[in-house]
DNA sequence: TCATGACTA
């Protein structure tokens, strides 16, 4: 691109408008000269003048003064950014990059200035100009939905046609375009990435905040960008004049300076009881100004029914260090709680802590309960999920995963920075919170001014209370609607209920459960041409797929935003998604099972088999129904087998669970019985002791179970043993860099896209990654092509790949090397050296090694089980006589997933201690169990599991 | 011929 720095260049327009727009804010603070003054002056001086001496006079003109310091420092910015007059060589080659910079630092600051403060009157607005694209038509449709949320004007991307545009004066408006190229130069020159995305937001009188959130979580877009325009739905805040169509807690400028007033200067850290009141006048602001929007959102606060028991929930806490707190759906315990205790004054001294099992839940919980307290997320209210920490310097109320919380214990034992910590949705019983279990049992004993609430359902409350010390229960009713039951006379599945329910009833959003996302695409497309078949409008009904399954072209026509009051139908893995996707559901489908991870520790393998959900989970499905009105729930499964093949409550994860990696993050915490550690409910020995031979071998523990140097390492990466071991057997071996990204392709999933009506064409392309080594050299050679491709969204598409996948991938291989970075572990390629590669895969997974069983499929070597390729395999045409492989599912068969080929004298090679017995089959406890025998724990009969298949 | 949930420095 000619880049042209002379007379009338963009260059000189855009750094004048950014000097002004720095001035701005230099005079609004210094002066409090408006907005419209300055606006005018834009409008009026040229690009060429003399700034300083047209800014005066202008200001005079307007009956307005400038100080002579503020002459002055406007005139060392200016000159920092443009050369004095009768210099202008200088002016278009800009030389110095020190002045330059200076400049730029000034714009962003300032800018971040006006973004601290409330009262924000120049936003930036930029538009997208589409092209036909699959990609772009991706993104028109997105913003569609955002705009139909209530959302208008969003940035989408850099470096596209931008509009700059001010307002918040009367009716004026004034708007200067820039193109792309104009943009460019700027960054160009500067070396800084301009970020020109903050957007102003216009409320639209049809939308509301909470279908934007909806939809937001329903688009799955990445959240990094969702969280800008979330953010700045909050700093935007709308001008008083136009109408609030959402309910806004934010209080206006005028409460908040009272507010802050009220506090004094030395206020800047609020207690809880003081940001109470803070947000107590921002109520009673808007109350007076009459918008009874921001009143609702205090009354749905108000009617929330834990709200009546706000007191002697602070009393309960008080008074017992540990609390179990049953919360039935609808009660409001997971957004009040923590605001209830920041009012009681626990922020004072530490941060209130707050674990949810999943990630979208941490961050959406977070959200909302920063939009109720009146801060912007990040500042008093924040999360942390891994790839994504919005917590500030500020933050006394926590949202995180429960995985963060045992990162952090891993660095302090007392969790000395929190006050309170509650294990939300505990009754999931998930690793981890069995885990948090024990950890805080023992801190709370450690810590007495520390409180722990745990959160369960009805059914666990004793067992729960039992095992924290007989603490005491408080239960906080639910507020819900009766559930119609409807059981199904025989077992069944089959989408057409959702458009029969379509057709016959007059209103309400239909959910559906099911267990996996290509079970979500074949629904949606089933319904889809369902609809086409009656002739039916599109946008009469929507489809949100909750899961992250990306619609297909054809699919796309059907994902229109619709009028409010069409029917929406939500597909859904688990109710986590569900509820965030939709509020108004009146119908719920619940067909017979969801995906669960068993692990067999006789024979030391995970396999995911389709299982029966528990009478629990059906029960919290059903409830979906009834949070807006009465609903109903259609089972398809019969009464008889709610009763009789469905266990009371799921089997606690930790009894299902491969505890490699458990043990060794424990043993890492100092923990070195595990035996005797206080479990709710301890795994069997058989577990535990697999799970240490298994780090034994890998080098991580010594022979009296103690934590190596390796296994100290090892359990600092955020990964399973077996491919921490791999990365940093890597190092030695000259191969780290194609090491990390295998294991960064291993850990994001799904990269390969096969849907249905495509799928020879999807194998086409596949088949031009094809690696003759096997499918870890074929996915290294999909990222190495992704990033030739710059990281590119079409050229996924394309190749039938999935763009979430990879960019999960490329999150994950960029946090690997900053933690190798951290630990001084080399990063190097091994060129085309691939047989290296191969070796450092050994080095961890040797245990998962077959050989070619001269009859049919393979024989592993710990245990002469035998297994096949998975039919997704490059290898699967090629049977070669030795494979390594990344994991075994059980579906119709047992499958290797991820094999490559190996010569069986690396083996002996990489891992001499495991491989130097003639018969290697040490490892599988001397007696070769049956294979096909079932996970046996105190809940479930032996056998009773293979209800869960579906083809037993 | 397969048909994959959730989480982490």
């Amino acid at each position: 691109m000619p880049v042209s720095m002379e007379e009338g260049s963009a260059f000189n327009k855009l750094q004048y408008l950014s000097l002004v727009s720095n001035i701005c804010s230099e005079l609004e603070a210094n002066l409090g000269i408006s907005d419209r003054v300055l606006a005018e002056f834009i409008a009026e001086t040229g690009r060429n003048s003399d700034v300083v001496d047209d800014f005066q006079a202008t200001l005079k003109e307007k009956g307005a003064d400038m100080p002579e310091y503020l002459s002055r420092s406007l005139l060392k910015m200016i000159h920092a950014i443009l050369p004095p007059k009768g210099n202008p060589s200088h002016s278009h080659k800009n030389k110095n990059p020190a002045a330059t910079e200076e400049g730029l630092e000034g714009i962003q600051r300032s800018k971040r200035q006006r973004d601290d403060d409330d009262d924000v009157r120049i936003g930036y607005r930029c538009r997208r100009r589409y092209s036909d694209s699959e990609e772009d038509e991706q993104e028109r449709w997105e913003m569609k939905q955002l705009i139909a949320a209530g959302v208008s004007g969003a940035a989408m991307r850099d470096g596209h046609e931008l509009k700059f545009r001010e307002e918040g004066f009367g009716e004026e408006e004034h708007e200067t375009e820039f193109d792309e190229e104009q943009l460019l130069l700027l960054q160009g020159q500067s070396g800084y990435s301009i970020d020109m995305s903050p957007v102003r937001i216009v409320p639209n009188p049809n939308g509301s905040l909470s279908r934007a959130a909806a939809l937001r979580s329903a688009l799955q877009k990445e959240s990094r960008e969702i969280t800008r325009v979330e953010e700045n739905m909050r700093l935007n805040a709308a001008p008083k004049d136009l109408n609030r169509a959402w309910e806004d807690p934010m209080p206006g400028r005028g409460e908040r300076h009272f507010a802050q007033e009220l506090l004094g200067a030395t206020a800047a850290r609020f207690s809880g009881y003081d940001r109470h009141e803070r947000n107590k006048r921002a109520y009673e602001g808007a109350l007076d100004l009459g918008q009874s929007s921001s009143l609702s959102l205090c009354e749905q606060r108000q009617s929330l029914p834990v709200y009546r028991l706000k007191k002697e929930l602070i009393q309960a806490v008080k008074a017992n260090r540990v609390l179990v707190v049953i919360g039935e759906t609808g009660s409001g315990k997971t957004t009040q709680i923590t605001q209830y205790l920041a009012e009681a004054g626990y922020t004072t001294r530490g941060k209130i802590g707050c674990t949810q099992p999943r990630r979208v839940a941490a961050t959406s919980v977070a959200k909302r309960v920063a939009e109720e307290f009146g801060c912007r997320l990040g500042e008093e209210v924040g999360y942390s999920v891994r790839f994504d920490d919005c917590t500030g310097p500020d933050t006394v109320i926590k949202y995180m995963t429960e995985g963060i919380l045992l990162r952090e214990i891993l660095s302090d034992k007392n969790l000395s920075q929190y006050s309170v910590i509650i294990l939300d949705e505990a009754h999931e019983r998930t690793v981890s919170t069995d885990v948090l279990f024990g950890l805080l049992k023992q801190l709370v004993e450690r810590r007495p001014d520390l409180r722990l609430i745990v959160t369960s359902a009805t059914l666990d409350a004793v067992k729960f209370s039992d095992y924290f010390f007989h603490c005491q229960i408080f239960t906080i009713p639910g507020r819900t609607y009766p559930v119609e039951l409807m059981y199904s006379k025989q077992p069944e599945s089959d989408y057409l209920d959702v458009l029969q329910l379509h057709l016959t009833k007059p209103e309400g959003d239909i959910l559906v459960f099911l267990t996996g996302e290509e079970e979500i695409q074949f629904a949606c497309q089933s319904l889809y041409e369902r609809m086409k078949v009656l002739g039916r409008e599109a946008p009469e009904l929507i489809i949100l797929p909750a899961y992250g399954a990306q619609p297909s072209a054809e699919q796309s026509k059907i994902f229109k935003p619709a009028p409010s009051g069409k029917r929406k139908v939500v597909v859904a893995t688990n109710i986590a998604e569900a509820s965030l996707t939709i509020d108004g559901i009146y119908y719920v489908i619940d067909p017979g099972f969801a995906k669960q991870n068993v692990f067999n520790p006789k024979l030391g393998i995970d396999l995911l088999v389709v299982t029966p959900i528990s009478q629990a989970s059906a029960k919290q499905r059903a409830g979906r129904a009834g949070r807006t009105g009465a609903g109903e729930c259609y089972r398809l499964y019969t009464e008889s087998a709610f009763h009789n093949e469905m266990s009371p409550t799921t089997v606690p994860e930790i009894l299902r669970t491969n505890l490699v990696h458990t043990t060794l993050m424990m043993k890492a915490m100092g923990i070195h019985d595990l035996k005797s550690f206080d479990f709710m409910d301890p795994p069997s020995s058989q577990a535990l002791e697999s799970a240490m031979k298994q780090l034994q071998s890998l080098g991580a523990l010594d022979e009296e179970g103690l934590l190596t140097k390796l296994g100290s390492r090892m359990a600092l990466l955020p990964l399973d043993p077996p491919l921490s071991k791999m990365l940093l057997a890597s190092a030695n071996l000259g191969c780290s860099d194609e090491i990390v990204t295998i294991i960064a392709m291993l850990q994001a999933g799904n990269i390969f896209y096969r849907p249905r009506e495509k799928q020879s064409q999807a194998d086409q392309k596949k088949a031009k990654f094809f690696q003759p080594e096997g499918d870890h050299l074929t996915l290294l050679t999909v990222y190495e092509a992704w990033k030739a491709k710059d990281f590119s969204k079409p050229w996924c598409s394309e190749n039938f790949l999935q763009f979430r996948s990879l960019g999960r991938a490329r999150d994950i291989r960029k946090q690997l090397l900053t933690v190798m970075d951290k630990y001084e572990l080399e990063v190097v390629s091994a060129g085309r050296n691939v047989v290296m590669v191969r070796k450092a895969i050994i080095a961890g997974c040797f245990f998962r090694v077959a050989r070619k069983d001269p009859k049919e499929g393979y024989r592993t070597l710990v245990d002469n089980q035998q297994v096949y390729i998975h039919p997704s395999s490059v290898l699967f045409q090629r049977q070669p006589a030795w494979v390594i492989y990344n994991e075994l599912v059980m579906t119709t068969k047992e499958y290797m997933r991820e094999v490559s080929a190996i010569e069986p004298k690396w083996l002996m090679e990489q891992v001499p201690r495991f491989f130097k017995a003639a018969n290697p089959t040490k490892m599988s406890n001397g007696k070769h169990q049956e294979r096909t025998e079932p996970l046996y724990n105190r809940y479930h009969e032996p056998n009773s599991w293979r209800l869960s298949r579906r083809r037993a």
